[in-house]
DNA sequence: ATCGGCTCGCGCAA
DNA sequence: TGCGCGAAGCCGAT
């Protein structure tokens, strides 16, 4: 039974008599999903058959080959998973008043769920959504372990006042999930409209996976990251891999990005591929490596989902007007402050300062779709440092993240980037000039922490792939 | 190598 | 109203 606490109403009525249509658009996989085993609690309550849906939309400006190709390839596998077990799987392409709202009407949609998420793109569309379908519609959060808006009902001031908060509810929420199902109810996908249009011989809805791939426009010069392969079961390898040799060493060298200790798995949990609450479920089994294992966890938990909270509760999570006031103030203070170095996008985007510390980090991002965890924190600080303004520097690296990242444009990103250069969820430190009481870090402390000199030498020039 | 100060404000105890 | 302490540090004194 899914806890009704993970499901809000997006749009009210009666759930009718047609097929629940579940429209997948943050959470891209079949096992481990809440709005997937809610949306089959209600078909099978209703008696009436299952089905997916996932709409892409022309217009994502942000979108580039490197994010296409990792969701496409994965949804591949999610389709298959779905389909056998009765669940067919659909696609639908550009506005989603034709395709849409036209495939809600054709098919007679009793019920529409989909998956949480915080961000704008997502809230506005629902909101759009549901003034134009005349259809009950129910969102679940399937992303977090607790639910976004029963953790806290406002915005988090830093992670310990939000640390409690999650843990009081963890014994309720952190749980096993229960195994997908096959659905007893047919669809009958023969029927199916959707594109591309047909069937197989065996019924099943045909879709064209490679022009699936190519079907966007957009920027075609970020390419694909051919060093992490996409997909559920990749994920759930890697996450063996990390619980039986990696993490023992989490806690020591998770700081240190010369070492190979951290899970990698944030691309997976970005799109969906693994639940954050199977990894926590497995990883909280370890009766050894506790310290490591609690480290991991307060980072997978705590901190993954205190940003999801920032930008649940704030809408400038993108900006300057999202930073704490104390910080804005010193920020603006300091605006006028002598830059010993002032860069452009294009210096930034290329590698091109002075610091070859910095280079390495921003070659990382740009050649791996990957930064370290603690190289993100010095990136993003210089960004500052080196920019006119903060609110440049803000700009400047979510554009940077969201274009190479492989987990950009999602709300651990955007709490990144505004902890480093704005001081969120942070408190103010001694002042210094840029940066006024926003903490500061410099390269000296990289060098105290970890060997500089390997770090650079692995990603120098411009073709790496480790 | 280690330590205190820097500096703000939340949330809880009282 | 007072007080402890915090998302990953820096720096100078000892």
């Amino acid at each position: 039974m899914v806890d009704e606490r993970r499901v809000r109403i997006l749009r009210e009525g009666n759930v009718g008599s047609g097929p629940v249509l579940y429209v997948m658009g943050r959470d891209f996989r079949a096992q481990d999903n809440w709005a997937l085993l809610y949306a089959q609690e209600q078909a099978k309550k209703h008696k009436v058959p299952l089905g997916v849906l996932v709409h892409f939309g022309r217009n994502l400006v942000q979108t580039n080959e490197r994010h296409h190709s990792f969701l496409v390839e994965g949804l591949q596998e999610t389709a298959t998973e779905l389909e056998s077990n009765g669940i067919p799987f659909f696609l639908t392409f550009g506005n989603w008043e034709q395709e849409v709202k036209q495939f809600v009407e054709v098919h007679e949609i009793g019920l529409i769920v989909t998956d949480f998420s915080p961000l704008h793109e997502s809230r506005w569309w629902w909101d759009e959504v549901s003034h134009g379908v005349a259809v009950p519609i129910h969102e679940v959060d399937a992303h977090n372990v607790v639910p976004a808006w029963l953790v806290s009902d406002k915005q988090e001031f830093a992670a310990y006042t939000f640390r409690r908060k999650v843990h009081k509810l963890l014994p309720e929420f952190l749980v096993k999930f229960p195994k997908l199902e096959p659905h007893p109810y047919d669809w009958g996908v023969s029927k199916t409209a959707c594109w591309p249009r047909g069937v197989d011989k065996n019924g099943c809805a045909l879709i064209d996976w490679e022009g699936v791939r190519k079907f966007r426009k957009f920027d075609s010069s970020v390419r694909p990251v051919t060093s992490i392969k996409s997909g559920g079961k990749t994920a759930l390898q890697i996450l063996d891999i990390f619980i039986k040799e990696k993490i023992k060493n989490y806690d020591q060298y998770r700081n240190d990005p010369t070492r190979d200790v951290l899970s990698q798995l944030s691309p997976y949990i970005r799109f969906g591929q693994i639940s954050a609450q199977r990894i926590a479920y497995e990883v909280k089994k370890l009766r050894r490596d506790v310290k490591s294992r609690d480290s991991f966890l307060e980072e997978l938990i705590v901190r993954r989902e205190l940003a999801e909270n920032f930008c649940f509760y704030n809408d400038n999570y993108d900006n300057f007007d999202g930073v704490p006031s104390w910080a804005k103030e010193s920020l603006s203070e300091h605006k006028k402050d002598k830059r010993d170095y002032i860069y452009t996008l294009k210096q930034f985007e290329k590698s091109e300062t002075h610091d070859l510390l910095w280079n390495a980090a921003q070659t990382e991002l740009v050649e791996n779709g990957k930064m370290h965890g603690f190289m993100r924190m010095y990136w993003a600080k210089k960004i500052l440092e080196w920019t006119k303004t903060p609110e440049e520097a803000i700009k400047i690296s979510i554009l940077l993240n969201d274009r190479y990242s492989l987990d950009g444009r999602d709300p651990n990103g955007y709490a990144g980037v505004l902890w480093s250069i704005g001081g969120l969820h942070d408190r103010a430190w001694a002042k210094r000039p840029v940066f006024g009481k926003v903490r500061y870090m410099n390269y000296s402390g990289c060098k105290r922490k970890f060997d500089v000199e390997t770090y650079i030498q692995r990603y120098h020039g411009s073709s790496v792939n480790v």
